[in-house]
DNA sequence: CGAGGCGATATCCAGGAGATATCGTTGGCG
DNA sequence: CGCCAACGATATCTCCTGGATATCGCCTCG
């Protein structure tokens, strides 16, 4: 049985009559009575009485044209699906991401992409860039944002486009004796307590932060001491309060409060790059519409994104 | 699109192997091929990436074998649907009956039939034979038990079979002066004040009644007096409690309660035999079983039934 | 009782589903 | 590093079957 002889016998249940339901479906008249009389043989069981005054289902008709109704609109369904599921109206992206691109990158792509495709459900998950980088490989995420390109086994199966780029700088409550200045120096900072993010979790700054402080056992010794902190807020938070010099990349100055003062720090540390990756095998159209709009909204991404997407 | 695609696109995600798929369906691989690249083309989208480790659905894939899985559900709901109505395991009977027919015939078929027949809707409604006989014209129902052969317009159109035969019998009270008789004359019934049905509803008494008592305008005058009752419990309560002699069919014996006394009347008056009735054109395999446990269960009614039946 | 309408049947044709053979690519393994 | 095996795609041919045309049989209605 073919779903042909489905929409055949709905037809003819629709037009009681033999000649106007193939008319309606672009056939002759006699493969239509073909085509029921095959069905009605392979089913074992009229269902259609052919009468004088027209063509009526029988009881085995009805039965068979209720499912008959189901199945071509999900059939139908199932095409409209794909579409939508193909054009990436629909679907999944689950995204993980570290905080900082909360500040500028995703406020500036999320709220369109939303609107753009409200059909497509959205996973939003802080998490650092190690671990976002594993579970991308993982297949646990379609899209990761961390700092600096992911590196390690499985890395060159990952697409990785530098969307931000950004440096160092200081954040002090607004009664700190930096509060008043625009730049603060490398001097400087050394005697302060610094409130800077976890060294396991963002190996990168860390590794600056040796370099500032010197290397050794002793090095939070030499200076003010070091407190560690997860999240951008949390930074700001500290330093608001007084309890030192929160580091972080230029974002925080999105986040910072009435009440915090951000400063430069000279000479100017630059951090590595906000990275967006995904699989280069992802063929997702929900993937590519996410990196359309973030072409549309962050220009300076858009030719670095040719680049990679040309190749696919 | 056919439900071949569908199938193809099932057994293909299943076996995530286009020659495994293929063995699985019965046919070669490069039809396979052919096919789901038909499909893909058709609805503008892969449904299917081909991979060195399988073959596996895309996004817009697990979207289209979602709904196709529910189709070719549907489909096969509607082969099995139509074999259970065809074979009147599942539809609906439409039956309307005199009040006697509950007395012997229906408690004899309908138990059998409710237990072989669960899935049927069975549609129970007293009523007269007039209208019944009227609403099975009309198509409102299947089947009509009632007193005496339809006759009218439209008659012709229906089968009717005898399924019952039965005489007047008369109902009194305990402490009625008949209660120790088994039979009572017509010439004691006429001082007695009589129960029966009402006269439009069940003509073919009334007429009987009228030759009983004499014709003419006083005729309640002449005998005790008429009360009209509409169904046969009715009458054996009024007769229980002394109201007077309930006159009815054979089949009040059925109903009698140990408070009252059936008599015959002598000499023996034969009322229209109860007729069982449905629509000569109507094929519905419900019915057809409802008459078969009729046959068997009502050996007398066989002979008569397979007469009409097999000019069908 | 003849005419017209309708569904069934007979016959022929062509499109396409499927079979066979082969190719191109890729991944694994020696 | 290169060969081989596996797998899906492609090419070509065959044959089934869905569909068209012509006609028949039957029923209804004027």
């Amino acid at each position: 049985m073919e779903s042909r002889h489905l929409r055949y016998a709905l037809a003819l249940a629709e037009h009681q009559h033999f000649g106007r339901a193939a008319a309606a479906l672009g056939i002759a008249q006699p493969p239509l009575s073909q085509q029921i009389a095959a069905l009605e043989r392979e089913l074992g069981a009229r269902l259609f009485d052919r009468t004088a005054r027209g063509v009526f289902p029988t009881a085995a008709g009805e039965a068979f044209l209720a499912r008959a109704r189901r199945a071509l609109a999900e059939m139908s369904a199932a095409v409209s699906d794909a579409g939508r599921a193909a054009r990436g109206e629909t679907g999944r992206l689950r995204l993980g991401f570290i905080g900082s691109a909360l500040l500028e990158l995703l406020p500036a792509v999320l709220g369109t992409f939303i609107r753009d495709r409200p059909g497509v459900r959205l996973g939003l998950q802080e998490m650092s860039t190690r671990r976002s980088t594993a579970a991308l490989l993982a297949g646990e995420l379609d899209l990761a944002i961390g700092r600096g390109a992911p590196r390690g086994a499985g890395a060159e199966d990952l697409v990785s486009v530098t969307v931000g780029r950004d440096h160092l700088v200081a954040v002090v409550g607004a009664a700190h004796p930096f509060a008043g200045q625009a730049k603060v120096s490398l001097e400087q900072l050394k005697g302060q307590h610094l409130i800077v993010a976890p060294a396991e979790e963002e190996p990168t700054v860390a590794a600056w932060l040796a370099g500032l402080l010197g290397e050794g056992a002793d090095t939070p010794a030499r200076a003010g001491g070091v407190t560690e902190a997860w999240d951008a807020h949390t930074i700001i938070g500290l330093a608001s309060c007084g309890v030192g010099v929160g580091l972080g990349p230029t974002c925080l100055r999105v986040a910072a409060r009435p009440d915090v003062r951000v400063c430069e720090v000279s000479p100017r540390v630059e951090l590595p790059e906000l990275v967006m990756s995904f699989r280069a095998q992802d063929r997702s159209p929900v993937l590519a519409a996410f990196l359309d709009i973030t072409r549309e909204r962050c220009p300076g991404v858009a030719d670095r994104l040719e680049r990679h997407l040309g190749t696919r």
